[in-house]
DNA sequence: TCGTTCCTAGGACGAACGTCCTAGCGTTCT
DNA sequence: AGAACGCTAGGACGTTCGTCCTAGGAACGA
């Protein structure tokens, strides 16, 4: 095993998080995966809000590493926005099973009033900001609006993918994500 | 007051398993939206999950119930996806609160691995066969592509105006899905 | 008038929740 | 050796949850 107890359980809840839920996730769950004692936990949380916290900066963290790289190896501004449409056809086994993290976590805290919910939104603004940045690279004037529509069409696909529990339908929406992209790049 | 209790039930648990989640809402709200007594509860239910389906059922009533208006007003198929359009708009200002009542109850129960996944995901299937019977009128032989394209967009709009708290989003992407519709007739 | 039936109120029940407390382990430093 | 510290286990706490039980009132037919 490598890594402390508390990345052990941020890594834990993130997955559980993802998987069931915040609210439906409890200590114990957590605890369980772990594989440490349900006490212990409070000498490195103080509560179930700050492990959320944590969660959500280790995925802010992971997000930004992963854009990074996507600068790095995407030559062209095409490029890298093709590599966050790529993105979503790697992941749509998970996707179908447990819709987009991003998207679930931040309906979720909605609905409970939650108070970490600006930074969950935090997810979103960043791949809000980097993609508006890339279309802007493309010489697009309406780069946020093209980059809000990429995000939404993301979040649509991967509601029904879960509701109707279709993996297929990811990898078909992403191709025509692609067309459009390249029609797009085309147009300029 | 007009109706039963059960009826007034049912409609309390509707609303609250809208805006706080069906998990986040506890008998005690149910019971104290209607004014009635906890133990009451359990002459009209046996559990949780029977309100659960009683509400998916109801909104499945109220959904059938709506899109046959749209058939009785609309004459062309297209004025009738246009009512599935507006439905947007018009409801805007909850969807950005509580984003779309059907995808999010789909996305929930699906975390929670709830038995009645199928019974909410039969509301979505509604509005699926319905749009490709309208598409397919609009002589069009990828009407089921078609409806699920219009779906996700909806999905999507309901995410991100909800993590963004962006209602004026929801009526700027209406705006679009009308142009889109239009373009689709003029192409046919 | 007296049963019967429908509906309601209120509380009891065990389980699970998030939280907190404390005793004890091993390591490190003096 | 002994004190201090970082970390852990296990259980106690009060609350809330979904569920169940029972006594009683209101309406109605015999």
């Amino acid at each position: 095993m490598t890594g402390s107890t508390r990345e052990h359980i941020v890594a834990a809840a993130d997955d559980l998080f993802y998987r069931q839920g915040y609210e439906h996730t409890s200590f114990s769950d957590i605890a369980d995966a772990v594989q440490i004692s349900r006490g212990n936990f409070y000498y490195h949380f103080r509560s179930k809000d700050e492990i959320l916290d944590a969660v959500i900066g280790s995925r802010m963290a992971r997000t930004e590493a992963m854009v990074a790289e996507w600068e790095a190896t995407g030559e062209r501004p095409a490029d890298r926005i093709r590599s966050f449409i790529q993105m979503w056809f790697d992941n749509r086994a998970d996707i179908t099973r447990y819709g987009c993290p991003v998207g679930t976590l931040c309906t979720e805290l909605s609905k409970l009033q939650h108070g970490s919910q600006a930074e969950a939104k935090g997810l979103f603004t960043l791949f809000r900001v980097w993609l508006r940045r890339q279309f802007e690279l493309l010489g697009r004037n309406d780069a946020d609006a093209l980059a809000m529509e990429l995000l939404a069409r993301s979040q649509g696909v991967a509601t029904l993918a879960q509701a109707f529990d279709d993996e297929r339908f990811v990898a078909r929406e992403v191709e025509r994500m692609g067309d459009w992209l390249t029609a797009l790049v085309e147009d300029t």
